[in-house]
DNA sequence: TTATAGTCATAGATAATATCAATAGGAGGA
DNA sequence: TCCTCCTATTGATATTATCTATGACTATAA
């Protein structure tokens, strides 16, 4: 026959209040109980615990090692109560977020820290990849959720996609090209021009090259690059037409530095999505920060 | 309301087993019982704990806290029992003796040896020091008990007291002294003699005055001594006539380098006695020896 | 497709037990 | 002396833990 949690609590309670009385009105029980507590604490482990005197009750040499061991573990399951109801409350926990360098950049960030401001005590943590590598730590259970650029028919494999915002690509040139590129453009047009764009094997590369190939063309870029932020420099130094996301160029173009390019089909626009996967429910900390992304940024509809 | 111990071992095996009817067959129950602990924990914390798929369950991300701290602390109860459980069969343990000089040398030594061969798992903690001393030691509850010679009045205070064996004092003296003493001698015609006993303070020296001052005699040694041993060797330099137990004296006489003293009324005889605090209950590992402290020495009557 | 075997959830009956109020029996203090 | 504060016991009662039987679902096998 097993102990049960009730009576270590009342042989603890006992063993530091010295009285079984005294232990019954701290734990809300009558004092018949709690010697009955004892009495089978005693019986299951074979040997006395206590001394009862008419003073109150002492610890006997057994009772003192069981008093140790047992004080430990109850304060263990007293704290598990405490830190599972702080991260229910949200008063701790982590979020470990996944993005790629453009939804951080031009999404991410400003949200970042307004979570941060609304629960300081939440840590985040920041994972930077591109979209197949976010992918893979979604499925490991390594983030909690990605945010990540997906063309609009979504993700293939099992996720549950949320779209945020939408993402606008952008062709933008420098000023040497502004008498070639003046009116509307075919992309047939372009192609004869010096192209800058992202290294293959990213989603921005990916839809470029989906969108020649979709008007029967191919993509041969002059320039290659890792990460979105050096194309609109390069640009505005006259090495060529570059395509990237709209916030990246947003400024250049306010600073005329660079103009964008009126193509006759404009770019089919992408979605910012949160990406979770249902195998790896989220934890209340991470739902917070889901939640505050889908909710707030309906209204808002553009994070460009 | 309070999740019971049952529930948080059905909720740990769960975590452990990813399985609910594994978890049941483990804990000898039934599928349901698994399942309805599993509800009241996580109506209790007010969170899902567990992720319910066809094949078997996972934890949320607070199942995962709450498994780490619950984990640990039935670890630690589990610890707890067996612990105890090894105190109580005498795997393990400690014996705190207190001891004087005389009881030590020629009582405990060899019984100290023999309950370690017993019990070599026990460990001994011995405390050499003045029945005084190790009376106070009792009281603090700093030794289990201690065996220490007592004069048949026994003890003041609230102390058991066990006689163990009998210890004889006897009166020694050199060979030079063979010619005066020789025949059966009164305390009277010792004084004139120079004496060799312990310092006040010892229940030695105390039990040696009593017994001058019960014959009209006051006692005033040319030679005060802090430990025992050192009596002997004086008295077999011929330095003066000694008062020892005969433990002390059993080789020398033996040697014939001293021979005891006949004396009118020889000196009434001392107890040596197992000391043990009603206050502070022994341990297991203490019962035991003092347990075969007191039954193999009543065959075996005495230890000098 | 159907059958089977595995998962977890639900319902209702029953047996175990936790708890209480009432009471007894001491021992120390005014 | 009484009064009070301990713990232990008893017997009634309410709670709850547990079971069996069942349902719903899904993946695998026939």
């Amino acid at each position: 026959m097993e102990p049960s949690l009730d009576a270590y609590k009342a042989f603890v309670c006992a063993a530091r209040t010295k009285s079984l009385s005294a232990a019954a009105r701290e734990l809300y029980l009558s004092q018949p109980t709690v010697t009955h507590h004892l009495q089978n604490l005693e019986a299951c482990h074979g040997c006395r615990l206590f001394v009862r005197t008419r003073r109150g009750v002492t610890l006997t040499p057994e009772g003192k090692i069981l008093y140790d061991y047992l004080s430990e573990a109850l304060a263990r399951i007293d704290e598990a109560r405490d830190v599972l109801e702080a991260h229910r409350t949200l008063a701790r926990g982590v979020v470990r977020v996944g993005a790629t360098e453009t939804t951080l950049h031009h999404f991410l960030l400003p949200r970042l820290r307004r979570f941060k401001e609304t629960y300081p005590d939440i840590r985040l943590k920041i994972a930077n990849g591109s979209t197949p590598g976010m992918l893979t730590d979604l499925d490991e259970g390594a983030i909690d959720f990605a945010v990540l650029v997906l063309a609009k028919e979504g993700l293939e494999g099992a996720y549950r996609t949320t779209p945020l915002a939408e993402l606008r690509d952008v062709v933008i040139a420098g000023e040497k090209y502004r008498s070639a590129l003046n009116g509307v453009t075919t992309l047939e047009q372009l192609a004869d021009f010096p192209l800058i764009c992202m290294t293959p094997g990213t989603l921005s590369r990916d839809h470029i090259e989906a969108v020649f190939r979709s008007e029967g063309l191919s993509l041969s870029p002059d320039m290659e690059l890792a990460t979105a932020d050096l194309i609109t420099p390069l640009v505005e130094n006259g090495l060529g037409i570059g395509f990237v996301p709209h916030a990246f160029a947003r400024d250049a173009i306010a600073r005329r530095t660079v103009f964008e390019v009126q193509l006759e089909h404009p770019l089919p626009p992408r979605s910012i999505c949160l990406v979770c996967s249902p195998a790896h429910p989220l934890s209340a900390a991470a739902r917070a920060f889901t939640e505050m992304l889908t909710s707030q940024d309906k209204k808002q509809p553009a994070g460009t």
